[in-house]
RNA sequence: GCCCAGGUGGCGAAACUGGUAGACGUACUACCUUGAGGUGGUAGCGCCCGCAAGGGCAUGCGGGUUCAAAUCCCGCCCUGGGCACCA
């Protein structure tokens, strides 16, 4: 019996596969388009571990799936190289991040291709090459050209160890989420994309789209969209403290109201999501940043304290807000008032840390009674908490005069980094013109090579040190000027890169509009948890705005989106380099072959389950090969004899009718269950199936090859080698790649009769045989002649009989 | 604090719409094959009592609904991930 020798298979088959173009899609074709997408992953300088091929196994098993079923599959892939660890690598060793990326590219390609994953290679991209990155920078030039990148003095969070600003996104805990560096405020002039302009879009749109829910709920929550009124409430000077002493009663905070009424000093603008409780708002809190503070210093009567308290926050950083444990601050405004317009109730001003500048408009309309946050405050203060009755939200908003309006949490993106491993910002800044954007003629704005890759203390981009480079022509006045320094975020490139997958090649734009008409959207995106909130997010920014150009032919980039787990170290912890726990899938492909690796990680636990790898387990997915092999070889040998005449197809097995039909009937139930379970990403339970109907096959005592052939089919998409070379051994002359899907026999999976459990009481005591369909009166009576039965019995009735059909018959007495 | 996911044998896990809990795989034990190995094969394997037949107990904990609950409802506990005063 020849062996299963892994390596010559495997070998032989991505050979004769690259030869071939087998995975090459089609940008012309008659067949229906299927465009399945990873994220395409991150070169780092460790190479692959076995948890990154998860997801491309996972979503090869899908492609695989639709080839055989018909479909033009895209299975692309590329390289989301530019980044921090590249650039501090090239910091450390001198080494050109170029020539780095290079050599980490290769790595990972050699490893991925070891994997037998159908990817069209024809199509790899990478962020860092200047004919991709190109496009990015065109791209931020439509940005620019519509108002939508735009420059901001902001206080951004700086990272002092990587030097570089940080979008709010990548801060955790007020730390920097690469190095977990404190973070720290500074005012910088920063590159924005207004991405809030979309907000309303990117929350609505999720409805046209099929993303599982808890992805579709991430991003709803960090848009952050709420309903709510904006009402204004006059300031007016303290009338209490002005003309009376009488002190407002405590209880009911009414003040002296029912005088005539002050001429208002201004007004606050509030935000809040419940008008319904206005009446029970017992005082006003305002941002200490609000630009009412300084407007009304003269009235105020304690500024030093105010400015004093205002001057505090402003110093404070984020993780020092934090840190406090939540205890609310604040400082009331003396002197002033505000109107509550509802009951023209004075109440009192205060400026508070828990208020925040950047969200709504700065200011709240307290209310105690209906928000924790306000009742902590009121406690510690002392301020009224009153319940008044709810009134309509709708009509009490109309009635003092504000509007309904919505607001959003997410806040436009700080695009600038100053670093160097980035995309230059592709504009030039003028003495006489200002900000210039680079013609697109001259595009791409090349990454110059610099002798030092440290970043500067100064927050400038290493690449303000080459005057080269940063002086140049203005592009408009031909006057003096000098480049952008700036680089772009990572996000940027793989914003956009499945676009470019369509058609990667092209010079003249990012794709042809014809080849974005066939290919686009992704028909199904699967990538990891942690890219479920911003990398989608920005993309589907950058893709509404490519929409809203023209440029791409729908609204949405991806129809589907799926989520993996990660594949965690043995005993569920994260796989890393300092725990010293990472495998290296070369390991295991040495040892036991790729199918094997393949079949292993997808049985291992569910697709989207974070799981933790047991190299012990992975014997069970090589003997299930092995098995599988071995029934290959049966059946190859009985087609040689074949003057028995069992194996040949059509012909009626004779003696052997019984074990026939029982391994065609369970291999119908398998391709069913597989073609199923693939579908919801149960990969698992669809391996698990076919372990059942290999054992079969190999307990049965004669296997059909029709059958033994589709079974091989099924088994394809997950351990492609093997599959392969035994259907190349039965004697197909094509690939099982361009073989049909297998369907299964309705008829065929139907049993005639079935067990179904006696139950007393609930509980199981026996079992019956029944025909499917036995009449319930006929099960009944033999239930109750049962021997088992009537020993439960003793004599006594039945008071109830409860019938599932086919599954079970409970007798309660 | 809020949101999401989860809690089932030694381990990874199955279980359709409420209907045989533990499929499949590992580990373990025994046996077979081999000169010897194991990346080969077969069988047993939730826990407790029992030689067995059989019985009892079991899906994080406590209640409830139901003929019937891992699954539905109420209240807790624990683990992982995310958010962090967003009015």
């Amino acid at each position: 019996m020849k062996e299963y020798d892994h390596k010559k298979i495997e070998k032989k088959w991505q050979i004769f596969w690259e030869k071939n173009g087998t995975y090459h899609a089609q940008n012309k074709s008659k067949k229906p388009k299927y465009y399945s997408l990873i994220e395409f992953p991150y070169p780092s300088g460790d190479g692959l571990h076995v948890g990154h091929p998860r997801p491309y196994i996972g979503m090869d098993v899908i492609s695989r799936k639709r080839r055989l079923e018909g479909c033009n599959v895209l299975y692309p892939i590329g390289w989301d190289a530019f980044g921090l660890p590249t650039e501090n690598f090239a910091i450390k060793t001198g080494k050109d991040p170029r020539v780095v990326t290079k050599k980490n590219t290769d790595t990972f390609r050699r490893q991925i291709k070891s994997l037998g994953v159908s990817f069209d290679w024809s199509r790899e991209i990478n962020t860092t090459d200047p004919k991709y990155y190109k496009w990015t920078q065109w791209i931020f030039l439509q940005f620019l050209k519509k108002g939508l990148a735009y420059k901001a003095k902001i206080a951004i969070n700086w990272c002092p160890k990587d030097k570089t600003g940080l979008a709010n996104e990548e801060v955790v805990g007020g730390c920097c989420e690469r190095c977990g560096t404190p973070v720290e405020k500074r005012e910088k002039e920063q590159w924005m994309l207004a991405i809030t302009k979309y907000a309303e879009r990117l929350d609505k749109d999720l409805d046209d789209v099929d993303y599982l829910p808890q992805i579709k709920l991430s991003q709803r929550n960090w848009i952050g969209r709420s309903e709510g009124a904006e009402i204004d409430f006059n300031i007016v000077a303290n009338r209490a403290e002005t003309f009376s002493k009488t002190a407002p009663s405590e209880t009911e905070g009414h003040g002296t109201h029912t005088f005539s009424k002050n001429s208002p000093l201004g007004f606050a603008k509030v935000f809040t999501t419940r008008p319904d409780t206005i009446f029970g708002a017992t005082y006003l809190v305002l941002a200490p940043e609000h630009e009412l503070i300084q407007k009304l210093k003269k009235q105020i009567k304690n500024w030093s304290e105010v400015e004093k308290y205002v001057n505090e926050i402003k110093n404070k950083t984020d993780i020092e807000r934090t840190a406090e444990d939540k205890t609310k601050t604040g400082v009331e405004l003396k002197g002033i008032k505000a109107i509550n317009p509802a009951n023209e109730e004075e109440i009192s001003v205060w400026i508070a840390d828990y208020v925040l500048a950047t969200y709504g408009t700065g200011a709240i309309m307290a209310v105690p009674e209906h928000d924790e946050r306000d009742r902590d405050f009121a406690t510690k203060y002392s301020l009224p908490i009153i319940n008044k009755p709810l009134v309509d939200a709708r009509e009490i908003t109309k009635k003092v005069g504000g509007k309904m309006v919505t607001k959003f949490k997410l806040r436009d993106w700080v695009f600038s980094r100053q670093r160097y491993w980035g995309e230059p910002i592709p504009v030039v800044h003028c003495e006489k013109c200002g900000i210039v954007p680079v013609p697109e003629k001259d595009l791409p704005i090349e990454l110059p090579k610099v002798k030092n890759y440290q970043p500067t203390d100064s927050g400038e981009s290493p690449l303000a040190n080459i005057s080269k480079w940063v002086n140049t022509k203005c592009p408009k006045c031909k006057g003096v000027a000098k480049r952008e320094t700036d680089t772009m975020p990572n996000w940027a490139g793989s914003s956009w890169y499945y676009l470019r997958y369509v058609d990667p090649k092209n010079k003249k734009i990012f794709a042809d509009k014809k080849l974005l008409k066939y290919w686009t959207p992704v028909d199904w995106y699967n990538g990891g948890n942690e890219h479920t909130t911003l990398h989608l997010l920005y993309s589907r920014f950058w893709h509404k705005f490519l929409y809203d150009q023209g440029l791409v032919p729908t609204a949405e980039p991806y129809k589907k989106r799926t989520a993996h787990g990660m594949i965690l170290g043995e005993g569920g912890v994260k796989m890393s380099k300092s725990l010293g726990n990472v495998i290296n899938p070369d390991e295991i492909v040495k040892t036991y072959g790729a199918d094997t690796l393949r079949v292993y990680e997808m049985f291992i636990g569910p697709f989207s389950q974070s799981v933790a790898w047991s190299t012990e387990s992975i014997i069970g997915a090589r003997r299930f090969i092995e098995k599988v092999w071995r029934i290959g070889f049966r059946v190859q040998v009985s087609k040689q004899k074949n003057s028995s005449g069992l194996t040949l197809p059509g012909v009626p097995g004779g003696t052997h009718t019984v074990q026939n039909s029982s391994v065609s009937k369970l291999l119908n139930k398998t391709i069913k269950k597989v073609s199923e379970d693939i579908e919801d990403t149960h990969f698992n339970t669809a391996i698990s199936s076919m372990m059942i109907l290999a054992t079969e096959m190999e307990k049965a005592e004669i296997v059909r090859r029709e059958d033994y052939k589709k079974f091989l089919q099924i088994l394809s998409p997950f351990a492609p080698h093997v599959a392969e070379e035994l259907w190349s051994t039965l004697g197909e002359k094509k690939s099982v790649n361009v073989s049909i899907w297998p369907t299964w026999d309705k008829k065929l999976i139907e049993d005639e009769e079935v067990k179904i459990m006696i139950q007393i009481n609930g509980k199981v005591r026996a079992e019956l045989m029944i025909n499917v369909d036995e009449n319930e009166e006929s099960i009944k009576r033999r239930t109750l002649s049962d021997e088992v039965v009537m020993k439960y019995l003793e004599g006594r009735e039945a008071k109830r009989i409860v019938y599932v059909k086919n599954r079970l018959i409970n007798v309660v007495v």
